[in-house]
RNA sequence: CGCGGGGUAGAGCAGUAGCAGCUCGCCAGGCCCAUAACCUGGAGGUCGUGGGUGCAACUCCCACCCCCGCAACCA
């Protein structure tokens, strides 16, 4: 029986070029999609863009291209991401799609009218965070980012009635209703939302969004906050706008995976969105941590940003997936460098799996030993529950011990000796034993791993197996 | 008194009361099937500091020091 299954990727805005955070993201969740798959779910995996943040508008006018022709341009960088890391989305959401406009202005009218109101707003704006900051706050009388004067903002804008949801809220975070994890997120935003809820602004006017953004219903005047309607595309994405059967089938969400920075959004403002228009909530919250470069955070300023084209270019996807999801922690923030990048690959890709699959097919070829092939699948509880709480590491961990344990068998039985003994029986099994060890391997490995297993399950799938091309060539010193 | 995470072998991490562990790196031995790969063993830590509770503390309690985030719109 095939259950769906519904996963989605936080969708960043497109001023600048992907980065190896985003990367991350999409290689993480692209693991728990081909796990559901494999398990026999219908998936439905779901990435994008934000296109309508004002930051964008920003971007563009610096380049002088027009907004639209912008965020055109930039998507393209996001959608090529994903092709190079051989992330299988089933879709990817633009936030410019006519659908998802109709969809934000859907779920805008389905929120209970007494949960939006009218108030005048009145605060010093920063165009370049796009913000409005607390006097206290300021350098200076200055924006403390940009160290620009601020704009005395006043207006009128529709705010949603967050604080008459804290009770609730609280309670369907806290029941795992909603479940945050790790759990020290969700110890973070239930501390959070004790400290008192506050209604936050859901429009702008169309000056200050500079005429880009979805425009509020029954109010040509206004735009909505650009979170309002990112956080939308989860449905929208689904045809919300016309009820579509994606919709029907597969909302809610099973997970929605995001970076630590947006917890606040979809812990908070999402579920509540939701209840207000009478929509199921999602089911899960998974928070990643960040990708750091010698303990400092990645910055344009520093120079130390890392491209994850240039390093698929080089070492190719599977190797940046293999270094991501086993080194970089999954909730914890960790250090990326190129020398750990190269260290796990010659021990763990060249030196481990692409050795051991080199020496058993070797074996194999030599001995002309016949491979019975194990059919039965190999159910993996602790495996699954490894996945199923985003231990990408730890997971990997678990194949790679199974290789040792094979490198172990074979030093252990000496294969070699076996046929110059002329012990083709015990030969036999023992290279059997290997084969379909392997062979199990590549079924673990396949989530996160899908070319690599692919390739091994074809070498030892075949009538004849041959030994063939190293998978991870050694680099040269 | 803002909130949170962290400080354990050269590096990266696991370990929540009972002889301090894993991976990489380093050293020695074994093996010779394999991508000079693989296997075994070894060196290396007063578990941030100071107190307290316990038969027993990396683990619980108290105080302090240091690092890193967040503090309503950053993956």
């Amino acid at each position: 029986m095939s259950k769906k299954f519904y996963i989605t990727t936080a969708i960043p805005y497109v001023n600048a070029a992907p980065h190896i955070g985003f990367a991350l993201e999409l290689i993480q969740t692209d693991a728990v999609a081909r796990y559901h798959r494999q398990k026999g779910d219908e998936v439905f995996f779901l990435t994008g863009t934000d296109e309508n943040s004002l930051k964008n508008v920003l971007a563009a006018e610096k380049e002088g291209l027009t907004v639209q022709k912008f965020v055109d341009r930039n998507t393209k960088r996001f959608i090529e991401l994903g092709k190079v890391l051989n992330i299988s989305n089933n879709d990817f959401i633009q936030t410019t799609a006519k659908k998802h406009f109709i969809g934000c202005q859907k779920l805008w009218q389905a929120t209970k009218s007494k949960d939006i109101y009218k108030k005048k707003y009145k605060g010093l704006y920063c165009v370049g965070c796009e913000q409005f900051y607390a006097e206290k706050e300021l350098v200076d009388n200055k924006c403390p980012e940009h160290q620009t004067k601020l704009q005395v903002v006043e207006e009128e804008n529709y705010f949603f009635r967050l604080s008459a949801y804290q009770d609730k809220l609280k309670k369907l975070i806290k029941s795992d209703e909603y479940q945050i994890m790790p759990a020290s997120r969700k110890n973070e935003v239930l501390s959070f939302i004790e400290m008192g809820l506050e209604d936050f602004s859901i429009s702008r006017s169309q000056a200050r969004a500079k005429n880009w953004g979805v425009p509020v219903p029954g109010d040509q005047s206004q735009v909505m906050y650009v979170w309002y309607d990112a956080l939308s595309n989860y449905i929208t994405a689904l045809d919300y706008d016309r009820n579509g059967k994606n919709f029907k089938k597969f909302w809610p969400a099973d997970v929605h995976i995001i970076g630590k920075g947006i917890i606040r959004f979809h812990a908070v403002y999402w579920p509540v969105m939701l209840l207000s228009a009478g929509l199921p909530l999602p089911k899960k919250l998974f928070v990643h941590g960040y990708i750091n470069i010698a303990g400092e955070k990645m910055s344009k300023s520093l120079g130390n940003v890392v491209d994850p084209f240039v390093l698929v270019e080089k070492y190719g996807s599977e190797v940046v997936r293999y270094y991501l999801l086993r080194y970089i922690h999954p909730v914890q923030d960790s250090d990326f460098s190129l020398e750990k990048l190269e260290a796990a690959y010659q021990a763990d890709l060249a030196n481990g799996l692409g050795n051991l699959v080199s020496r058993v097919a070797g074996l194999i070829e030599q001995n002309k030993v016949k491979i019975k092939q194990d059919k039965q699948d190999k159910q993996d509880k602790q495996f699954d529950q490894i996945i199923e709480s985003f231990s990408f590491d730890q997971a990997l961990k678990y194949i790679w011990d199974k290789i040792a344990a094979l490198d172990s068998l074979i030093t252990t039985t000496k294969p070699w000796e076996l046929a110059k003994a002329g012990k083709k029986a015990e030969l036999s099994k023992i290279l059997n034993q290997a084969a379909n060890g392997i062979f199990q391997i590549s079924q673990l490995l396949k989530p996160f791993l899908p070319q690599t297993a692919e390739k091994i399950e074809k070498i030892f799938t075949t009538k004849q197996i041959k030994k063939g091309e190293p998978l991870f060539p050694r680099f040269e010193k």
